[in-house]
DNA sequence: TCTGGGGTCCTAGGACCC
DNA sequence: TCTGGGGTCCTAGGACCC
């Protein structure tokens, strides 16, 4: 039987979301109504637009450029700062409308999910009307607009919530995809990047429709795996399910750019224990072990490098992941100046599934620790709790909770 | 370029084993 | 040693998404 998908995505979402939320609060001005951005802080090197009214996008403004650029097309831009605390918000006030029509829901990204409907169609009603319904549902009873892709896969229907916006509703069945979909320029299809658009334009396909007609062996001799999926993407070939069921993640990492560049191996090693306390934390609050440790760095030139390390056991522990990440640090370190220092712990695995080695003597001591700091703060909140290794930290960082 | 932060997946080379 | 071939694991890097 065919699958009937809805995909949800929210229009300009931290914009929309922080419109609404100063509405809310008593404020007159709709920020959606005029050329405003949602930015990172520049103060802290943050300075990148998350988000951008339409007016803002029609003075050619992108989501991603420095704020500096924004500035430069449009002098007298509004600037927001983002607020997940309120999107997270809002994000949850949506699921909850979706999850009134089916429970098979993926929440794809904070602004976005795919519906899995086939089971939950009520007698004599279309998906196209359900995608309606919701639709204005959510412009009325939470105040901001989406787009709602109609189709038979995931891909189709993230491919038509992307068509027209603000505000619509888009169908992509199978006998629509070469009037509707086989036009659109090839950087358009999901999956097609900055650097793979060149690739496909010296071998001729500039549009979806050129994709699709190659032959599928030629993709497949050109881009490997890769060159499979997206032919099979550009013929509306998508087989994958809503995942719905809260998947465990695969990895957890956190990253900071610095507010200016740091030379000394001492001020980094103070962001590195910060960064492997969050990431420790939020490892055991999912109750998991992680196998592997990363640590990533960006120089001021913007190169990255990476060193990860298996560990012989899995663990949680935050003194064991600590010292393995001050190893691959200061392997990695060459004295270029650090921008950006990052930790995450991959290879997770739930904490009972693991069999409590003979060989894990974990210091009980430390086991101890880390209950008690994770308690204090998730009683006091995360920033309040620190040990003494972070107390020099630079006093312009901010780390998030 | 005054260029974030959180993820997932894939590839390729080297080590090691049989 | 003028050393085969296949499989798996580990690591580094890079692509893509939002």
């Amino acid at each position: 039987m065919e699958k009937q998908i809805l995909h949800v995505d929210v229009n300009n979402a931290f914009l929309s979301w922080t419109a609404v939320e100063k509405l809310k609060n008593g404020e007159e001005l709709d920020i959606r109504t005029i050329p405003a951005i949602i930015g990172g802080d520049e103060a802290q090197r943050k300075g990148i637009v998350l988000a951008k009214s339409n007016l803002a996008k029609q003075v050619g403004i992108q989501t991603g450029e420095p704020i500096f650029f924004a500035r430069k097309k449009c002098p007298n831009i509004q600037i927001y700062q983002s607020d997940f605390k309120v999107y997270k918000k809002y994000s949850n006030a949506l699921y909850n409308i979706l999850l009134e029509y089916t429970e098979k829901i993926e929440r794809f990204s904070i602004d976005e999910c795919f519906m899995d409907m086939t089971e939950y169609l009520p007698k004599g009603t279309t998906l196209l009307q359900i995608a309606y319904q919701i639709n204005k549902r959510i412009k009325e009873e939470l105040g901001f607009t989406v787009n709602i892709g109609v189709a038979n896969n995931k891909l189709l229907a993230k491919m038509a919530s992307d068509f027209q916006k603000p505000d619509k509703v888009h169908t992509l069945y199978k006998e629509e995809i070469s009037e509707k979909m086989w036009k659109l320029p090839i950087s358009e299809l999901f999956m097609v990047g900055r650097k793979n658009l060149p690739k496909f334009h010296k071998i001729g396909v500039k549009t979806i429709g050129d994709l699709a007609k190659k032959e599928e062996i030629q993709m497949i001799k050109i881009f490997g795996k890769y060159g499979k999926m997206i032919w099979e993407y550009a013929n509306g070939i998508d087989d994958s399910e809503v995942v719905y069921e809260q998947e465990k993640p695969k990895g957890i990492g956190n990253s900071i750019t610095l507010p200016y560049d740091y030379s000394n191996i001492e001020k980094i090693e103070e962001v590195l224990i910060a960064l492997v306390e969050q990431v420790t934390y939020r490892l055991r609050r999912y109750n998991m072990l992680a196998e592997v440790v990363n640590v990533q760095i960006k120089t001021n030139e913007f190169k990255v490098y990476s060193h990860q390390k298996k560990l012989t056991i899995p663990t949680d522990n935050t003194k064991i992941i600590l010292e393995e990440a001050k190893k691959l640090l200061y392997e990695l370190y060459k004295k270029t100046p650090i921008r950006l220092i990052g930790v995450r712990v991959d290879k997770l695995c739930e904490k009972n599934e693991i069999q409590l080695s003979l060989f894990d003597n974990t210091c009980k001591k430390q086991k101890e620790i880390d209950k008690v700091v994770d308690i204090l703060k998730e009683k006091y909140g995360y920033d309040k709790i620190t040990r003494a290794g972070k107390m020099n930290l630079d006093k312009n960082i901010k780390f998030k909770d």
